[in-house]
DNA sequence: ATTAACAGTGTACAATTGAACACTGAGTGT
DNA sequence: ACACTCAGTGTTCAATTGTACACTGTTAAT
């Protein structure tokens, strides 16, 4: 019996085997601005000018890429929200996601790394709203803690912009120390987590000097 | 009159012209892992064969552009250190010389912030060599300060590594805000400082608990 | 049932790429 | 004065690139 598949549904199926395409190369180790249109058609199991069916160039693609990754970001934050269950502390839990998430999907988390400061400016733009997305959520979730409480709402962004930032900007490294030998990734948390102390207590004596 | 220059004097002329020529293509927006060996070698006036007189690849040339930048990053430490004038607090008067720098060096700073996530494996390994140099010098720098005397080395490095990390992971949004409209600098400035003083005033009670 | 839309094919082409090869001529050591 | 070294040239080649064009066959609308 053959599935039958509304053209649409398959047009956004190929569609979206261009996009894996071009997340495992960039997965294999290559740089997503140097990866060519064909190179990812030919991945995708098509010929070079199916290509343009879906996408108009490569910078397209990437953003869709971004859209993509969108979807892992959201789930993670999903993950770590629900992941309180031990109390060591909201932040040194998600710190663990978010560990776990760049091990189980680092063509995403490479993707992300190269583009958001060597992706063309439009590029960089829409990886830049996906952490902000990012920022906006920590920054909501942390109203509520108590001695935070009376921090004016700009602090709280400025807060949540620092620890976003610090743990993102650890993206590559979190991937190089997994691709090689492993186990000083316990080691590499256990720092982190020391890390984010820093900025959670600096936080909470903030302005109540 | 003619200047004369000695065989080596000029190899190593039309060598860092290459390395000019690398560095004006990233300036100009492009990817480096995207440059071409041939581009590079026209921008320098030389014909593409000659450039392997200096390098076996564009790999290698891109270790000696990591030598250049090490450069332009000593002589911001030694002016950053230099810069303690007024009293505001070395941190936030460096932070000023920071911005200054990577306004002035656009080609080295998009290049660094591109190579430490999207370079290759040997690439990346250099740049963070080079950023674990400002780490090491940054925890001998605040050995002196008196309220974090008792503390431990490693602590000290964590905290350095902290403030270095957090100061160079926002060099693709100091580009950025430069390239487009101007005058946010003051408000990034101001907000950048707002995240040290957190990391700082952290650093002061760490484990004085 | 006829027709139009359109995802994917195949061919073709000019431009660009990295690299091999033999060369030339000015600087260097003897 | 001599031969040698070697930075830079010129030519060449196969491979890869983006893109244009005409095509085919299946799906969807009429």
């Amino acid at each position: 019996m053959k599935t039958m598949l509304s053209r649409e549904e398959k047009k956004s199926l190929t569609r979206q085997s261009l996009i894996d395409a071009a997340l495992n190369i960039v997965g294999a180790g290559n740089n997503f601005a140097s990866i060519s249109l064909r190179e990812v058609a030919k991945n995708a199991g098509l010929v070079p000018t199916s290509f343009y069916r879906h996408f108009t160039d490569m910078e397209e693609l990437g953003l869709n890429v971004v859209d993509d990754l969108g979807l892992v970001l959201r789930k993670m934050m999903r993950a770590a929200r629900q992941d309180d269950g031990y109390k060591k502390g909201r932040l040194h839990s998600s710190l663990e996601v978010y560990v776990d998430f760049v091990c189980q999907h680092k063509s995403h988390f490479y993707f992300m790394s190269q583009c958001r400061t060597g992706g063309t400016p439009v590029l960089r733009q829409a990886i830049r709203n996906e952490l902000k997305y990012f920022d906006n959520e920590l920054s909501s979730d942390i109203r509520s803690v108590p001695f935070l409480s009376e921090m004016s709402g700009a602090d709280r962004d400025m807060i949540s912009q620092l620890i976003v930032s610090t743990v993102f900007d650890t993206t590559i490294d979190v991937l190089d120390l997994n691709d090689s030998s492993t186990n000083y990734q316990h080691e590499f948390v256990e720092l982190m987590k020391k890390k984010l102390r820093i900025i959670w207590l600096g936080a909470s004596i903030w302005r109540s000097k």
